[in-house]
DNA sequence: AATTGGTTCTGAACCGTTACGGTCAGTCCA
DNA sequence: TGGACTGACCGTAACGGTTCAGAACCAATT
């Protein structure tokens, strides 16, 4: 009795005393040899314990992994607890499995600048999920013979795209308040660079963001609310790095102490808006009698409270991504997608009270 | 001008009249050459385009694709509208990205019996998660010669576990509705098998259930209530294919037409319980005055309604797969988890009314 | 009898890399 | 001066398949 070694495809063939392309086609082209030497081959084979074509050695000679690699430079547990995220997760996962892809998840240590896994990643192409501009990882998969999308952002010279309008989108939805009456607003954003800035943000950061998402929605409310003279190097922002209810709670609370008069408060992602209400309620401010809070997303928990936001498509949004790369080889495909946005009025937003009613009452 | 065929290692080795050996040692050993030469292997590898040795053909050399993948035989909806399911995901990949694996969603088809996709995945080893017994992707995963880690179920010979004691926790939570004075109860439970049956099932259809959580429980409450005199073959039990709220509200609207006198609907999940509450209310009952409704799992959405129910802590056996499986080297591991379970009373579990509080009201 | 066509199977090249066991020149030490 | 040691590099042999051009054979057609 010896060490079995696990048996190949040529040890099978050696077995039964015929090529290795007639064990191959056995497995690949039932066409190419005859059905009793195919039920022999593939008896033979269950009786060596041969599984069948190694998948690696398969990939290697046919140049096709069959699998599509994603990557999100966040810790993992964001992309399974933001709903947006875990909508477009959803939607690239449903492209994968009409196409018969896999679906390769990146191991990205957020913490460390370890580019080896994006190397090591077996994969046909990749999709890059809501990355900032210089980030090492993205680098990395660009470096990399093989197609990507990216969703999103960044924006990368002659690299395919899956987006939105985010300008176009919080223009809508700032004109809105601004028909409203609102002048005196505050805005809590999301990160806007990988480094930690948790608190008020200067003009020239904002325009310098490494996140193009939130650089375009910050620079749609510029424009809108500059339009009607509001002057935004006045406008209190505050960012935080982290995207969790809690931030966006406790950016609220920085904004209030510092802004007491501010009417509204834009919130560039429905986490952090679900946040701030939760504060301003702790503060006793009524919602929107008092305070005016609108999101950007459209996730279920915002639907649920009637959160003023704006919807964005985000299964579609996974899907076209998927749909895209895989569609690679075809030349005549679009090379950028953008999809539809919908502003949603809920029911936290209202007029903002005068002066006469803040300090006496409506 | 020709086509230029994407650079290798040996390309670029002849490039710089150097072995192959030396440009792989590059890039896996410092060590192995002079700075001054690998530097100059750096830059010609840059000036030629090269991306660093190929992932696939490194895997196939050294025997590691650097990957776990993950079977679940579901919709993919599934895994990512589930709590439940999306909790286990969040564990897995967390224990993947702590060691610096990738995590391969295999792509299965639920409705079509394409074992190929399993056979095409170039992992390390599997993760199965919660599918039936008999389920052909499992089985071409146990062909494979990797490791595998089965969560939940099936319990198969000689494959390692990750998993609760269903039977265990659902008798605690039966008990305790027994202790409540609950004789008069009904089951709702999730598919047992692979084919679909919406409606009341038989006893031998219970105990030749496919799915071993699923049966474990049924079992656990047979026991619990067989022992204070309850005779099981009178339990109406309804089964769900699909899981959902909409699921369970059916479900529990067919049971109650069926027996105005249940005092309890026990669900063997907390999504199919939501469902039920939906559906009490919308026939006027009280819980849990009128009717105790309990769930499984203890998923947010439960907790938030003050759903009474066992939760079982989902991240950690996502974890623990992970772990499990990425430690397989190692003889000494075990080959079997079973992870604690909590029971939760919440607000939607009490005694049952009396036969004249029925009628004449408490 | 020669040609054609079809089926079934084979041989050799190739996919791009890393493992393993060297060689070789130079350094160190007694 | 000679032997052991070290650092830097190389050659060969896998790793386990797929592919493609043909070989061999047989039956049917010309």
């Amino acid at each position: 009795m010896h060490v079995r070694r696990p048996a190949t495809l040529a040890s099978l063939a050696a077995e039964l005393g015929v090529s290795r392309t007639t064990v191959s086609n056995a497995y690949n082209r039932p066409d190419q040899l005859s059905p009793e030497l195919r039920r022999r081959v593939l008896e033979t084979a269950r009786r060596l314990g041969y599984p069948g074509p190694d998948p690696v050695a398969r990939s290697l000679r046919t140049r096709k992994a069959g699998a599509v690699g994603l990557l999100l430079t966040e810790n993992l547990s964001y992309a399974f607890r933001d709903p947006a995220a875990l909508g477009f997760l959803e939607g690239l996962a449903l492209a994968c499995e009409g196409a018969g892809q896999g679906l390769h998840l990146v191991p990205v240590n957020p913490e460390r600048e370890d580019v080896a896994a994006v190397h090591r990643a077996g994969v046909d192409g990749f999709v890059v999920y809501s990355v900032p501009d210089d980030d090492p990882h993205l680098a990395a998969v660009l470096s990399r013979p093989v197609p990507t999308v990216v969703a999103d952002q960044p924006t990368v010279e002659g690299v395919d795209r899956v987006g939105i309008d985010d300008k176009a989108a919080i223009t809508a939805l700032a004109d809105r308040l601004i028909a409203l009456g609102h002048r005196r607003i505050g805005v809590i954003c999301m990160r806007l660079a990988r480094d930690r800035n948790d608190g008020f943000v200067s003009v020239d950061r904002q325009h310098s963001a490494h996140f193009h998402v939130q650089r375009s929605r910050l620079a749609g409310l510029q424009g809108a609310f500059g339009a009607v003279g509001v002057d935004w190097a006045r406008v209190p922002v505050v960012e935080r790095f982290d995207h969790s209810t809690a931030s966006g709670a406790s950016a609220a609370a920085q904004l209030l102490d510092a802004d007491q008069d501010v009417t509204a408060l834009i919130c560039t992602s429905d986490i952090l808006a679900l946040g701030a209400l939760t504060e301003a309620k702790r503060r006793g401010l009524r919602v929107p009698q008092d305070l005016t809070v609108t999101g950007f997303d459209g996730i279920p928990d915002g639907e649920r409270v009637g959160l003023t936001t704006v919807r964005q498509p985000v299964l579609e949004k996974g899907r076209a991504a998927g749909k895209l790369l895989l569609a690679s080889v075809d030349p005549t495909r679009p090379r950028e997608i953008t999809l539809d946005t919908e502003l949603v009025l809920g029911s936290t937003s209202a007029p903002p009270r005068t002066a006469d009613e803040r300090w006496f009452g409506p």
